[in-house]
This record gives C-alpha cells, structure tokens and sequence, in this order.
DNA sequence: GACCAGGTATTGC
DNA sequence: GCAATACATGGT
C-alpha cells in the first residue's frame, strides 16, 4: 500500500472518520488515535503495530484479489477498478453505531453525523480530535441527546445498542468468536439493526471477511451481474468481493439506468 | 418542494 | 411469507 492508493481503502464507503486535507494528506482518528497520513510519513506510521493492525497489511490482498478475479469477469473488472481496497480493522462498536446510522442516509451526512456525536459525547484525545463515543456514554444519553444530535428515527437505535452493550448483555467479543449465521442473530437482537447492518458490522467492525452486507447497491448489482447467485457463491473472502462491487457500481450509475 | 440517501419494524393481506 | 408504509434530516 502505498499513499496514491490510500484514497481506494479510505474513500469507498467502509468508513467514516477520515478526511482529505486541502494538501492531499488525510486526517482520521481510529481506536482513540488520531493520525495524519502524508506521502513521507506513511511508511513511518504503518510500522506501528496499531496502525499495520488498522490497515490488515499482513493479509495478502494480491493474491485473494487474483483468486476473485477467477471467479467471474464482472467481478475481476470491478477489482481492476480499485484494486488496492483493503477492509480496516475497526472498532467492532464504532462500526455497528456507525453503520446503524447509516440506513436511510447518505455518506457524506453520516460522516457529519458520526463527528457530531464523536465532538459532543466521544473522549477527547488532544489536538480538538475526539475518540468516537464509548456504548457506556451514549447509554446514558436520553433519546431526545441523541435526536438534538441529528439522529433522527434513528436514535432509539443507537441508545439500545449502546445499552445492550454497555450492560453486557451484548459481549461483542463473544459475537466475535461465533459462527457467522450465530453472530449476525446475535447483533440483530439490538432493534434497528437487520441483516445489512449486521453484516457491516461483522464485515468491518469485526473483520468477518466472508459478510456480504446486502444495500440498494449490491441488490442491483447482484441482480445485474450476478443473477441466481448467492453471497456464499463468491467464498470466504466474500466480504473484499462486496467491496469491490459496491465501490465499482456507486462510482458507474450508469450500468444500472 | 419533491426526491433521495449503504434499512428496519410494523402492518395488512 | 411478502409488499407497502412510516420513520428524521439535510442536501440536491
């Protein structure tokens, strides 16, 4: 991975904390750390345990991209479009909030969103950067907080997630370790989050590379590229599949008008 | 001002 | 089971 290509992992839709600053560098905050990615200090930061952790570089993405590729043409080209896509290692809870916000909305207002909660209720972590908010912070917010914060219908969502974890009711690292089929009834246990959103959960929060969370995107482009084929179909490395497919088709509307 | 945005819960058949 | 609908909010 290499600074040019940093845009095809940061910018397609997996998450929500990074932006570009006016001199091309990005800016994000993962884990409680914030972090500023620039051409001559990339290499600097990926040696960092945490940061080689965040950015999965010990997966060999080359040879899992050549192994899809296999599978079918369509799926090749999308990977050809972005192939230096890697899926992060996110926090299993910053990921299920995140993506519980996500539906019904757009991601340029879910970043907006997700900072807005991050600056009121997240620890600050220096510099005017914030850490995204704990479950046991948002659990003791009313609906109405989380409203005034912009949530929208969305905010009894958020505050029972964050109380079913925050209590313990809901162990993530438990969900962890469970079967994908077991995990994904587990997370949608929390009201407001179906099978989409637990599957971004586990894809991105909890690196399960075998979730296939199914949006109005990948519907229309399994439907248009893929037709008869189940997410199972592409194996275990389902989840990169996905996220080729998904960033491919956003970025070529045109294929499906 | 309608229309849309990485869905889900509820309702009615 | 499955289609229709409500749900907040801000940007085109």
């Amino acid at each position: 991975m290499n600074f040019e290509t940093l845009a095809q992992t940061l910018d397609c839709g997996q998450c929500f904390r990074w932006s570009r600053l006016p001199d091309g560098s990005w800016e994000g905050v993962a884990g409680g750390r914030y972090v500023r990615l620039a051409g001559e200090s990339l290499s600097r930061t990926l040696r960092d345990p945490f940061w080689a952790r965040y950015f999965d570089l010990d997966r060999d993405y080359a040879g899992i991209r050549a192994q899809l590729s296999g599978l079918d043409p369509a799926l090749a080209e999308a990977a050809r479009f972005a192939p230096e896509i890697r899926i992060l290692n996110q926090e299993p809870w910053e990921a299920l909030c995140s993506f519980i916000l996500s539906q019904c909305n757009n991601i340029g207002r879910i970043r907006g969103l997700v900072a807005r909660l991050c600056r009121l209720y997240g620890e600050p972590i220096g510099g005017g950067h914030s850490a995204f908010p704990a479950p046991q912070a948002l659990a003791a917010l009313r609906e109405e907080d989380l409203r005034a914060a912009g949530c929208g219908f969305r905010a009894p969502y958020v505050l029972d997630a964050a109380q079913k974890v925050a209590s313990g009711e809901l162990d993530l690292e438990k969900i962890q370790s469970l079967p994908l089929g077991s995990a994904r009834a587990g997370l949608m246990c929390i009201r407001g989050v179906g099978p989409k959103v637990a599957d971004c959960a586990l894809l991105y929060g909890m690196h399960r590379l075998e979730a296939f969370p199914m949006d109005v995107w990948m519907k229309r482009t399994m439907r248009r590229m893929f037709p008869g084929k189940k997410p199972s179909w592409f194996g275990p490395y389902a989840g990169i599949a996905q996220q080729y497919l998904f960033h491919y088709s956003r970025n070529h509307p045109e294929l499906f008008r």
